[in-house]
DNA sequence: GTCCTTTCCTGACAGC
DNA sequence: TGCTGTCAGGAAAGGA
């Protein structure tokens, strides 16, 4: 399940290995994936003749920078590229296939078939519905102390969940959220606006800590995830509590609990967090 | 505006 | 063996 250092990962390496390609067919074998335009005909009409300049992130948003128009391109839980030779039969997961030049395609794949693309005009980029909203990066210069602060105090939800909502961070999925709630000793159902200051101090922390070490690692292979060498992440060896309950806590070694939060599937150790 | 629920989708796995 | 049910979850849409 792509988050943004998985994104992040896929971002460099396609960049590596199809910048400066023209598209020259374009074929989508599951509408769905298509968001913008309506027309499954318009998105293979308008993007045949591109070229592809550079391939940005934003969130776990992957953006296309084309001669003409920009893609946009959302893996969701198991979406992935990979560039292939012609010739190499797809697989029945393949559902959108880039001609890159007269040997090679760039595919889309996704077995839950949940990703989404919109081609857009370059003039749309900055007001798209996807990107305007979301919060800022987790990075030292973006995250800034104060503005998150009066973002936790206006939530009456739980920090779980105000992790996962797009808007106040962008990039922190399931497994980090967990992950840094663990880094910061906080109990993931604590409400947002109950965190005293010394404690919003040690999660922003914490946030650009687990971020920056997963990146690092080139994010975490869960289930499938694959860059665009079809290489895998490396920091599920320093995962702490996702995928760990059950086992002994790290720090204090006590038993690692599952519980749902925010309908989704939360991992921490009830001694250590509080 | 905020919060909560539902929908999209298939593969893996448990239980009978 | 083969079937059924449950679970995994990011974002968007719709309702409270």
């Amino acid at each position: 399940m792509p988050e943004l250092p998985e994104v992040e990962s896929v971002r460099t390496g396609l960049e590596k290995l199809i910048k400066g390609k023209k598209i020259t067919n374009a074929k989508v074998l599951w509408p769905r994936i298509i968001a913008e335009p309506n027309r499954i005909e318009d998105f293979e009409q308008r993007i045949v003749g591109q070229t592809i300049h550079s391939i940005d992130r934003r969130g776990k948003f992957l953006i296309f920078h084309l001669s003409k128009d920009v893609l946009i391109s959302h893996l969701r839980m198991e979406g992935k590229y990979r560039i292939e030779k012609k010739d190499v039969p797809f697989s029945k997961h393949t559902h959108v296939i880039l001609e890159l030049d007269e040997e090679a395609e760039l595919r889309y794949l996704d077995v839950r078939k949940f990703g989404r693309m919109s081609l857009i005009e370059h003039s749309e980029l900055e007001n798209h519905p996807s990107l305007k909203k979301l919060g800022p990066e987790p990075i030292e210069e973006g995250l800034l102390i104060e503005p998150f602060q009066l973002n936790l105090k206006k939530r009456k939800k739980s920090i779980k969940a105000v992790l996962l909502d797009q808007t106040i961070v962008a990039g922190i999925g399931n497994i980090y959220a967990d992950e840094i709630l663990y880094e910061a000793s906080i109990h993931p159902e604590r409400y947002a606006d109950s965190l005293k200051v010394e404690e919003v101090q040690t999660l922003r922390t914490a946030i650009l800590d687990v971020m920056r070490k997963a990146v690092a690692a080139g994010g975490t292979t869960i289930r499938t995830y694959q860059n665009a060498f079809g290489e895998t992440g490396a920091y599920q060896a320093q995962l702490n509590v996702y995928g760990r309950s059950g086992l002994n806590c790290r720090r204090c070694g006590n038993t690692i609990e599952k519980i749902k939060v925010a309908q989704r599937g939360t991992h921490f150790c009830p001694d250590c967090q509080n």
